[in-house]
DNA sequence: TTGAAAGCGTTACCAA
DNA sequence: TTGGTAACGCTTTCAA
């Protein structure tokens, strides 16, 4: 039925393990004896049994790579830099590429549970964890199990864009969410601002708590009393819903801070829907530097991270390609992008 | 070391057989043996040996899903639908789940054929590709070759959004694309617009040449003529760029059609930046329906195509859980949206 | 430099 | 309803 490397041995004239030495590589074969044997995969249309080498070498060519929200540019762009790293040097345990494959947990705890023992089940070679984490005790001991079991198998794990887990000896680049926040609010303050409200993401994930933490240190540092927080969900129909708390609750705001672009793009559309100009009437500041929402609000304010660079390094490491950052981990840095759509507060 | 069936065979006083026989749930067990079982797994936290239960079954619970760019929604969106819709139900081989996962080929026919291969090489349960494909007829040969193999080996092979493959039997979801455009300029004419110009994706791809077709169509049905067409790729960058060309050809336009949303809004951009407004200025058009554009371009005119809907009946059908389209593939309606923004020419 | 053969952990068939 | 036991296709010592 389908070529198997045994196929292959016989119509070369060697043995299936001097076959298997040629595809991976990693052992001498003399050149006459691999030209044959190259041959004669060719010749037969030999596509290797994944699984089986994978069971009989006890690991994978598999790179798992956990999103919370496939559909939002934001991991679409780490996701994609990752990939590209993983895919390009072509070092599958033997010469053969890596599979590097994207997980959708919709930011759904359980899902995220389900992925990782599936991943586990294939023996993966490494899971990359992108983007922001619940902060929610149970399920944090829950996450650090399962990747305490993970690296224990030879797994390696990388974590991009979020803290370091407690008992989890992971690479870690964690994007500086607190201080780009801060500088942010710490501009809009610089302009006059001094009622801001704040829409921000949902309660309990580490990015959500660090931007709010970022924001409400410029305040502080300021002496300037902090408008209306409303919490809601990394999406822009939630930052179009809340908007209009955020404005019932304090009508005289010149400016809104969001948790990130996205919500941003729905803070200004239900702002433009009561008839409120930006950067005329209030003023409106992102997160993450997207370029979909840059276009959104021309020339949005907002923070600046490193989507693309980061996602490559974690593919890299993630290989075994790049050493992962030692001792401390690294904190990656969030630059303040200053644009013209944010402007000082009116009269 | 790792956990395995035998080990949990032994604690729970029975054969493996039996073990395989409970997790699989695929044959009558006893009641009281099945709990002895489970409870054995419980405790010594078994995870299952993925590679070596494919490699007995020949199968494995992984599914593919190709994308041509990662970081646009369009794409994140179909894909996030399927991967929903297979997550969901739970049925893998064993009611285990499946592990559908993301394959992002950056648009370019080698990765394409590489991550088919390595899909292959898992023995993977079904593979969905999405977005439209290249029209290289040598790529095309290799890419229907590929997929006979793959449907020989057992893989379940769906089109989503690209129109069906000579001799490969997959099953195919295709977006009616020409219409969609046709009714868009039709629309675009009815305001009494008669030099448009088009921004077309790059050349050689399926949905590029039936979206600029139902354009042509309805200009030709109109008697109007053809306005300046441009070629670029699919995003906003590139749409950004050719607008420039677009006036040089002809600056006499009142409105632009753009190959999908994404580009839209580079056009727009441009547009903007030469002072130029919109709708007053130069009415423009886009494709896809995409959240994120809707919200770039207040009320952006543009054609919707089912998404989700389309991403998630791939799932299913990847998953043998719906029937495919019999006979003919099943065309998608693709229907226009008209907003605000698009308005008569000037004068 | 090459070959022989013993696993790797499940599944599934055949008996019991 | 359960157990015994060949596969499954590859990797990897150990010898030659």
């Amino acid at each position: 039925m389908t070529v198997t490397l045994a196929d292959v041995a016989a119509r070369a004239q060697v043995s299936p393990a001097t076959v298997s030495r040629v595809l991976n590589g990693n052992y001498p074969v003399a050149a006459a004896t691999r030209e044959r044997v190259l041959r004669a995969v060719d010749e037969l249309d030999y596509v290797p049994n994944g699984p089986a080498s994978s069971l009989a070498a006890a690991t994978s060519d598999l790179v798992g790579i956990l999103v919370n929200d496939i559909a939002d540019p934001f991991f679409g762009i780490m996701a994609g830099a990752a990939q590209g790293a993983i895919g390009a040097p072509g070092a599958g345990r033997a010469g053969g590429e890596k599979l590097a494959v994207v997980c959708n947990t919709g930011g759904d705890p359980e899902r995220e549970l389900t992925y990782l023992t599936l991943l586990q089940r294939q023996r993966a070679a490494a899971v990359i964890l992108t983007g922001g984490s619940l902060e929610d005790p149970e399920h944090l001991a829950a996450v650090s199990a399962k990747l305490a079991r993970l690296t224990e198998a030879g797994t390696r794990v990388v974590l991009c864009g979020r803290p370091p887990l407690e008992g989890v000896s992971a690479a870690t680049l964690a994007f500086d969410n607190r201080t780009g926040a801060q500088r942010l609010t710490e501009y809009l303050l610089s302009l006059g601002h001094r009622r801001i409200g704040y829409v921000a993401g949902p309660e309990n994930r580490t990015t959500t708590r660090h931007r709010l933490e970022g924001h409400r240190a410029a305040l502080a540092a300021a002496g300037v009393a902090e408008g209306p927080t409303v919490h809601g969900r990394y999406d822009r129909p939630s930052g179009y819903e809340v908007t209009s708390e955020l404005l019932s609750r304090a009508p005289d705001l010149t400016a809104v801070v969001a948790a990130n672009d996205t919500v941003a793009l729905g803070v200004c559309a239900a702002l433009r829907d009561r008839g409120l100009s930006i950067p005329g009437d209030v003023s409106v500041a992102g997160f993450d530097d997207l370029p979909f929402s840059v276009d959104a609000v021309p020339a949005l304010t907002t923070v600046r991270l490193p989507l693309h660079e980061a996602g490559a390094r974690a593919g890299r490491i993630a290989l075994g390609a790049e050493e992962p950052p030692a001792g401390e981990p690294s904190t990656i840095p969030a630059e303040l992008v200053v644009r013209g759509s944010t402007a000082p507060p009116k009269g």
